[in-house]
DNA sequence: GATGAATGAGACTTCATTCAT
DNA sequence: TATGAATGAAGTCTCATTCAT
């Protein structure tokens, strides 16, 4: 007979940081294949569905290796969110960096295009990751946090371009698009519109931006 | 001895309707009890936190009492989110009626100001419906059909004043707007900026809008 | 306000097959303490008494433990039965075996007097097992089969020594025998008669079978 | 907000005998369609699906109600048991009486084939009745009570006709054929053989109790 | 380091029974 | 007497987490 066990378990809030930067090569493949597997998951469980044993599972790696690396199930989606932020940072520092002198249609409709992309890209966890995170606690924080990085540079550039924009306070206009836009197309991508419709809605953000930025008439009708 | 089983599957999925009727009218005085206690618990925990348990102690009633009206956590939910839309809705209606003959950069002030309101009307509710439902499931149905019922005479008004805007695709644009304002909203709620940039982005948002809808220099700067 | 719903209906079957097979001798024990507990609950408490919690708690085992190799009531029973029904098999097996070319009355004196001390090892157990179990469901096809496997056997046999018997339909007879001998010796344990009624029963019974085995006159009365 | 109730329900044992005897007519009507809901719920959802709010809502009573004629769920399955015991028991009585002077082996046919006409009426109850009641505690005894009425009549009848009959010890003959030969016709019904088969084993039933009671050579194969 | 068995709090849900109306 | 809303003990089951091996 199994001697019985005392120890009480679950904690009342997991801290989200990794615990430990693996330093060998083995520990980074091992690493990779529990974020890959955290990934796996939510794309076709969503995050109700998903366990550490799941993961553990889909990674052919024991609970206990997870739990060596990561101190809990949010530390495990805090970071597939971070790294998923992180592309999309990098898409866009990209775009404005190569349209950053370009006339203002020019940028919006590079920067619109690129956003639709990233969009398609990995669409199923894109739709789990924005929508059924609890926006509370520490993962929380943490989306918010992602959130932000975007308007920096955002805010960037419009500052750099000011001369050539109608609107004057940039740190609005920065809130305005970057709390707008985003959740405008994951409802798209949510909601799969008929593709006409689809195109039809991205030709009217452009115009509406177009026409906040460089004012009226410009990009006729 | 018996095959080996390996993953747990989560099939079932709750049904979110109400069970029954109440039909006398301590019954009634037990369904309201129990959909504010919804709310105070999502108000307080999120939707994470809420267990069926803990409504019917905040409501003072049984568990038993509790299933007797709702199978399960996603109806309570469900049940208070369908109230709280139905109040957006008629507030969308009441508003869109008394500006339905005046100046467009009106209405679109009216809107944004009634969406303010509403937004300031039992914040933290909003802020849990909004942000930590999961989007899956019926609930997410739900929700998306929530959503549905502000476009429908969103459509109408702008076919109805058609002739006094700039945009041809108003079904395009109907989506636009349904699936960009509210977003926002919420996260000005949930970031909440400090006051000056809070009025700042209501401007550039109604500037935006009117550009979008009257065209050029309208509303100067 | 959405529409009423009335029945519940009992859907979902517990599945019965054991979840995983235990690889570290550990889980091999708690398995064994599982099962040893699941049938002493049984003994004490009868199938309805038997609970999970019940079971966890006499195998000295946290619920858990428990879930993770059986997925419910019914599949702890259901192995508990399969076992107790191998032994009966085997001990019906050896007899057949050790007797396969005796005389036809010494064949059935032997095998009823198996029975009957099998019958007498366990009364407790067995009586729950044979009385208490819903058939139906998985457990019913449980129980089924397990008979069947007694039937096959029997029904060898007796086409081995078709030249000694009367009977000429012997599947027939097997059914016959298989359907109605042990639920008889099942309502002797638990009715209990007094010794002397018990043993004119089994005398009764010989003589019945020898009359219909091998016909006329034999061992006279 | 309605007021918290503070009661204890759900007492160790249910008594199982009904709670008055209804006077008027239109009570006798409720405990009828009560009783007739219990037999429907049993047929359809068995023993471990039926609960006293269903078997209220078939009878279209109210809880309540029910409660006033019967206290507790035993009691309303051992009513039904009991009426369906005292069919069967009428129909014995006919049948013996009817057969009482005939030759031995005619009396057996007509028995035998009395049970199997028991057996096709009404199947899906008698399996229910027969193979889920837990036999435990009060209905236990109900379930004993019962087969004991089958028995009194039969080794009366035994005794009558004891000098046409091989056995000595009528006591141990008639617990031999009460305990044996219903669970085989149940079993029959539940395992529903090919007709052939069917047949064969009727056949080889009456052949078996003809020779038991006869003795040899009679009714020569 | 890795493993995976074990833990147990706590969530969900049902249903026999009572009792105010 | 009838009603049906309310009760809450009790049962089922999951899953984040630990820790002996």
């Amino acid at each position: 007979m199994p001697a019985p066990r005392k120890t009480t378990a679950r904690s009342k809030r997991a801290p989200t940081a990794p615990r430990k930067l693996p330093r060998q090569a083995r520990a980074q493949e091992t690493v990779e294949a529990i974020l890959e597997a955290t990934a796996r998951v939510l794309r076709t469980q969503g995050y109700e569905g998903l366990t550490t044993n799941k993961v553990a599972d889909a990674a052919g790696v024991s609970v206990g290796s997870l739990y060596q690396y990561f101190p809990g199930k949010e530390a495990l989606v805090t970071a597939v969110l971070v790294r998923f932020a992180e592309r999309q940072q990098v898409a866009f520092f990209d775009v404005i960096s190569k349209v950053a002198a370009a006339p203002i249609p020019v940028v919006i409709d590079a920067v619109v295009e690129m956003l639709i992309e990233q969009t398609e890209r990995d669409p199923e966890l894109a739709t789990v990751l924005m929508t059924q995170l609890p926006r509370i606690g520490e993962l929380g924080e943490v989306i918010a946090y992602t959130e932000e990085k975007i308007a920096t540079p955002l805010h960037a550039f419009l500052v750099a371009r000011q001369a050539d924009l109608a609107p004057t306070d940039l740190r609005a206009a920065t809130f305005l698009l970057t709390h707008s836009i985003p959740p405008l197309l994951q409802r798209m991508r949510v909601s799969a519109p008929p593709i006409a419709l689809r195109r039809a809605v991205f030709r009217e953000l452009k115009q509406m931006l177009v026409g906040y930025f460089v004012g009226a008439g410009v990009g006729g009708r």
